[in-house]
DNA sequence: ATCCCGGCAGGAAACGTTTCCGGGATGTGC
DNA sequence: GCACATCCCGGAAACGTTTCCTGCCGGGAT
């Protein structure tokens, strides 16, 4: 907290002896003359002078500002993302602007609408559901988006998906092969975007596995820890099974909790496979098998393809799915 | 991706009418005449204006903007705190700029010396070390900074810490109650801030309790989960322990997996506390004992400081502690 | 009726840059 | 030595706002 006047573009030209156009020429690198640059440089160390981006945004028209938008920075596949996507964006001058906007959808519209006050010339967006209010704010944003997760595909925007539709079912078949019968599912909630895809991977799962499906056999819960748990005591209570698959890390960690208070040894007894494949699957007792979704993986592809539109391609649209993987540890073998 | 050109105030005076002036001030509220209030708003609408940040920062001075800078939003305790700081700063209007410096000291020095670029009205901080430099930037900081950590107590600077010395004294003390006399501490790095305050706790945690200390108990690693792992195998085959303090909940996370591998009982052989009191924490197994350090309080104060500030409150820097508490779980009973 | 005062709206300047444009100097080719 | 092209630099406009200042109008008091 300091000095009431910055020093400008101005008092430069005037320590310099020249004009604020020189001064800016030779800042941006647009002047040939080494004597001007030099001489202007020395002025800037004088007076200790610092562009101000604010008026550099307003006459470039870019703000050097991407946002990211999701749920909830604490969501850990998020949190992958963003890990990759910042240093991403650094590299290349870029600061991040994060919006966690809540499970609230008039939020997430709201950055969307926000886009238009022209404060980040970029954004990756993890839309929690899709609505039609939605696609008109895609179809026709003032600014390059990237939309992490399902999107229709008329929806002219770059987009990059996980297929946690087929990474849920291969979960499915891993437990199978694993000498599994009857797998149990605890999901979240069915009308979120990946509580939906992952609830038909299941299905599809047990389809190739050949196995029946059976309803007594699937639960929903939070995408939490104690979701996973109640899950887990509901499901436990009613019927039994051979192995569970959780619809996310910790969720699965719950069932695992559960499990062992109930006795039942893991793998030995119940397999127990998890998604996203995050640290708790990593840290947990015992180290639990999860099915990777490429959430780092996204976020940096997420970043790259807005970067490419920032740089002025316009090839169309691209779609990118990031494949699904296992990563087995002791909890089901 | 849509039309060239985005409306201003000036379309928006012309459809209504009146000057942009008058635009402007119906716009912020600075005219009581109901009629040019309406008048401007229904212009706004039909031409559907958005005002440009850019503009008004430029001119207002201020951009509604706060950046956060830390190592790496990777770290539990971070998330915590942006998890508190980002809904404090968006209910009163501003958005947050993520800045994570990685282990690179320079880049946080980027930072600080960045905000002459005016491109934030604040900025919290988590300074991995304080350095002369850090100092003599913090001494006339361009814009209002709220430190979160030790701060030597002449720089006049609003600052919130934890109390880990403390908080490691609680968990030693918290072990000896539970029956410990042989308590193994995994620090992480000696040289870094908090690894040398809980090396400090730690120990005086044993004088308060009447416990010699040994040097064979004390094993350095990184605050990871892995580094937890080799720290606890690294301790384990030197000597014999009853309890573990780990620096944090990786490590402690970590050494509770080894202890399980040596087929030691947890928390009948050995007892296990971490401290920071993240997700891993609960979710590992045993459920863990952790020392919060109040990561979420402590981002929340450091917001609130940072807001007052932005009011304009020029009171004397404030210093706020956050005292740390333990939570109990199964791994010390 | 005149004067004064208050309120309200418009014009214009300012925020700090970048960039267009034009003029003077310099250099090249005849 | 002259014409012409080239290069550089300075002046000025522009980006889109907010706000100061001025002038106008209307109303109340004398």
């Amino acid at each position: 907290m300091s000095q009431n006047h910055r020093p400008t573009i101005h008092e430069v030209a005037k320590v310099a002896g020249v004009s604020i156009s020189s001064v800016s020429r030779a800042l941006n690198g647009n002047t040939s003359n080494t004597e001007m640059v030099e001489r202007v440089n020395d002025a800037v160390r004088q007076v200790g002078y610092v562009p101000s981006v604010v008026a550099q945004s307003l006459k470039t028209r870019h703000t050097g500002q991407i946002a990211f938008a999701m749920e909830d920075i604490g969501n850990a596949a998020y949190l992958a993302m963003v890990r990759e996507i910042q240093p991403t964006l650094r590299d290349v001058g870029y600061r991040l602007l994060l919006h966690s906007t809540g499970a609230d959808v008039e939020d997430e519209l709201g950055v969307l609408d926000s886009l238009s006050q022209n404060y980040v010339d970029g954004l990756v967006l993890c839309p929690l559901r899709v609505t039609e209010r939605h696609v008109a704010a895609l179809r026709d944003t003032p600014v390059p988006v990237v939309v992490i997760g399902l999107l229709p595909d008329d929806v002219p925007v770059d987009n990059v998906r996980a297929d946690s539709r087929v990474g849920a079912g291969m979960a499915v078949e891993h437990l199978y092969e694993a000498g599994a019968r009857r797998i149990g599912f605890i999901d979240g909630p069915v009308d979120t975007v990946p509580g939906h895809a992952r609830y038909e991977g299941y299905r599809r799962g047990l389809d190739a596995c050949g196995l029946p499906f059976d309803e007594e056999l699937v639960e929903f819960a939070d995408f939490q820890f104690e979701g996973g748990r109640h899950g887990a005591r509901s499901l436990l209570a009613r019927t039994d099974v051979d192995a569970i698959l959780g619809a996310n890390d910790l969720i699965a960690v719950g069932a695992l909790h559960v499990l062992r208070e109930l006795g039942r040894s893991v793998p030995d007894d119940v397999r127990v496979i998890g998604m996203d494949d995050t640290t708790v699957a990593a840290t947990g007792f015992p180290p639990m098998s999860s099915v990777s979704l490429g959430s780092a993986d996204r976020g940096r592809i997420a970043a790259q393809l807005l970067l490419r539109r920032l740089d002025g391609d316009t090839s169309p649209p691209e779609r990118v799915t990031v494949p699904p993987s296992l990563t087995i540890r002791e909890s089901t073998l």
